[in-house]
DNA sequence: TAGTGGTCTAGACCACCCC
DNA sequence: GGGTGGTCTAGACCACTAA
């Protein structure tokens, strides 16, 4: 049988780890490749390919390929509906909308987010549990000009999050991970005490540079988000 | 010109967008496909491969490709060097070693990441500057048996996460992202007072099941991680 | 069991960019 | 300018799995 994809993407990372071509080195070329694993060029293309992407190549044309000197591995998630995350722990999934409020947008969401003046966004805060226990409080703004039929939607039985998901498409995102001392207010929504160490995480998405929603997003105590890389 | 597999993304995702393939539809086979777009299948293949890795489709053999229902997408982060992160900014990084150490395995650390009773690991703590200002605090250990020359190594002048990316290759990782309020020690360390909510990443490798090294970084106070999806 | 995606091939042309 | 990777093609066989 002939060298599949995955083989010569193995047989490399193989060579890389031996040393035998260690960071920085230069591998031979595509059809070097090919002729010397009895495969189509482009099936070593593809290999390749893939192991750009998982960071551990670079490729230019005409210079050829190389093993990065610092293999900077890149790490994948999925920021999973809530619901999901919850109910595959075993546990059941509650959600109560706290506040839905039509407001105008504040200077500084639209600073942040570049939405005009004046203009009119939905601002809703919920909780999100795990059975008895508080796992998620969601502090959200959406904008009304971007997402019309928002206004009319009641958000209570489903959350904003999972509403958005599945009604509102969006082209870019962004997510900001970061750790915040609990205001005494977010403490008691997360049953918590004032200062503990809340994993947080703000997202803001758009539809073709017009901002859709920004989120912020509150983490129960001792949340850990894991990946492997 | 005929369709680029570039061109065949776009157009499956405005169409996603355009609600003409809602969440959960079933998109056309890619021989058909190809027909519409007048290119290869093997064109039309590789398109729909990237988006599932994008997180927008998904593929069964004789099932066929349908739009996620809840299209989770999936972001890309590649944790960077510490030392490149820094100078990045603009900032010079400084790197200071607290302490070197050789200790038998704890046992909290031995449940954690698998390694035998009695084994060494090398203990190290160290300081991560940009300019002035503390970045992060780094307390490490790591496997003698799996990197036995890391024993010689002194880390007087380069960090153990950059050594070690260059030296020891790595099959599996983990990565674990939480919220911390900051120990008097790491508070003193971070120039910050006790409890600040301290951004916390652990990380995790093995090199074939072989845990390599186990580290806990502790970012400075109002340190964000962003990422775009 | 039949239909769908998964993969491979041999050949081709092209774009980029280092030398 | 010429070598390298980037992409596409037309055809083929295979593997999985829903019906």
């Amino acid at each position: 049988m002939r060298s599949s994809y995955r083989d010569i993407k193995a047989i490399v990372l193989t060579r890389i780890r031996a040393n035998i071509w260690p960071p920085g080195a230069n591998l031979p070329g595509e059809i070097e490749l090919a002729k010397e694993f009895g495969c189509a060029r482009a099936t070593v293309n593809r290999a390749m390919r893939e192991l750009v992407d998982d960071g551990i190549l670079e490729r230019k044309r005409k210079a050829g390929t190389k093993v990065k000197s610092s293999p900077t591995r890149r790490a994948q998630f999925s920021i999973p509906i809530i619901r999901e995350e919850i109910t595959n722990t075993g546990a059941d999934y509650r959600y109560v909308l706290l506040e839905r409020q039509t407001i105008t947008a504040p200077g500084w969401l639209r600073s942040r987010v570049e939405i005009p003046k004046g203009q009119k966004v939905l601002h809703l805060r919920c909780m999100h549990y795990a059975g008895r226990n508080p796992y998620q409080f969601e502090d959200r703004w959406i904008n009304l000009a971007a997402v019309p039929n928002a206004a009319e939607y009641d958000f209570e039985d489903i959350g904003p999050n999972e509403w958005l998901v599945r009604e509102v498409p969006f082209t870019d995102g962004e997510l900001v991970f970061s750790a915040t001392n609990a205001s005494s207010e977010i403490a008691n929504f997360l049953n918590t005490t004032d200062g503990t160490a809340i994993f947080t995480i703000e997202r803001t998405t758009w539809l073709d540079k017009v901002n859709v929603t920004y989120a912020r997003l509150y983490f129960s105590r001792d949340y850990k988000m894991t990946t492997r890389l």
